[in-house]
DNA sequence: GTCAAAAATTGATTTTTATCAATTTTATAA
DNA sequence: TTATAAAATTGATAAAAATCAATTTTTGAC
């Protein structure tokens, strides 16, 4: 089943962190936690700035991305409810080497640097998840970049699209299609390519059916057609 | 200076992880592990199998790769001695994602499961050292999609001939120009080309006095010019 | 609801890169 | 050393993708 593989290939995994926490690690996490909402279009953090902290994502949407040397931003990934941002950095003692920035009004809690550090020193179970979720990294960034050394434009845009069906599911109404609301700008930046190179793949599958559009929003209609597309196993 | 930054953004960084070891815990690691010798060629793990241990590269050099969905591999990483190989699949405890395969003769240690995981479950300053390598990859990884997002081929050949520049330095000779040997295959799957492109693109460089060539093996002239071309920085 | 600014779309063209088909050179094993 | 298979190179052409220049549509603030 694609979802499984889409899964494994694109979702970083750092849901749950803190899930086997103790009582008392959990009471000091939620007493030092603090929650802040940014309106879309936000910048949480900057490439070059120094970590204090690391975030969770609560509610909405925000997209990763470096500025390439040409001063273009590549997406290399869209955070959705439940994943942390931003631990890399801690954890490596350098600088962010990317942006994070929400894609739609959302909802994060910040925990500072100690209290995360201090969790790590005291729960074997943090430091095995953050040791897994890191390793299971490694799997999702080659995996990014074989498809952006071999795979064409059309085959990325499929699979950027089937990677974004998951990120925007609404786990309430399942049976609906899925609808994505993103910029062109942002989709070409996480493809890889032209915005009128977009625009005009995007075309394409609406001829093919696989897609429908209303204003920016892209209603998929056929996964299955993507993932043959995409030439995806 | 380039050399620094190529460092930071091509380099996972596992090299010492068991630097910090105690005396008890370095006499079981060297009673435990055992020494192999590879011949250019030899595969030392396979996407899908399942680890058992960690390898560590005592001497040589390893190409590590994907096989993309047409069949055609992707290097994406090259290793040199210090560096360890499988640690990832181990921790994430999921199969082998990619393929570990010696460019040249080649000396490794294998350390198995049961004394990796035991030494990490002992040694705090082991679990320190992979959470910060882990940690440090994602920025390597970033780098390296954006890389394919965004720059050209002749970009990339410059970027990929700096990277094996470091790859293949020799420590004692470190006046003469670096030599790299190395199949246009391989070159192109690293560069993400097809192999003709690449060797046109060689051609230039020749032409340009960048490089010189004898048979296989790449000598880098003027790695200042190959940092203005990959437009790097 | 209106309207200006931002975003999306389309067409024409150029540039980049891959592919196909030889031919030449190099490496390697007997 | 030599034969031979593998690898590298070159040329011609096709395909993919970017760029440039409008024009149309959509969005969001008022």
């Amino acid at each position: 089943m694609y979802r499984e593989i889409i899964y494994n290939k694109y979702q970083l995994g750092s849901n749950f962190l803190f899930e086997g926490l103790s009582e008392d690690e959990k009471v000091l996490l939620e007493s030092r936690k603090i929650n802040h909402e940014y309106k879309k279009g936000q910048v949480i953090f900057r490439a070059g700035m120094t970590p204090n902290g690391i975030y969770l994502l609560n509610s909405g949407k925000v997209k990763k991305y470096t500025i390439g040397d040409d001063g273009k931003p590549h997406i290399f990934y869209i955070c959705s409810s439940g994943e942390a941002l931003g631990y890399h950095s801690l954890l490596s003692e350098e600088p962010y080497p990317d942006y994070a920035e929400t894609l739609e009004d959302s909802s994060l809690s910040f925990i500072p640097k100690d209290v995360f550090l201090s969790l790590l020193d005291q729960s074997k179970q943090l430091n095995q998840k953050l040791l897994k979720s890191l390793s299971h990294e490694f799997t999702v960034f080659i995996h990014s970049t074989t498809v952006f050394a071999q795979k064409t434009v059309r085959e990325r845009l499929a699979l950027a699209l089937l990677m974004l069906k998951e990120k925007y599911t609404n786990k309430d109404s399942k049976e609906k299609p899925v609808e994505i609301s993103i910029l062109r700008e942002d989709l070409a930046n996480i493809v890889g390519t032209a915005i009128e190179t977009l625009v005009r793949l995007l075309r394409d599958f609406k001829e093919e059916q696989i897609i429908e559009t209303k204003g920016r929003t892209i209603r998929i209609l056929h996964p299955a057609k993507l993932v043959k597309i995409a030439n995806f196993y």
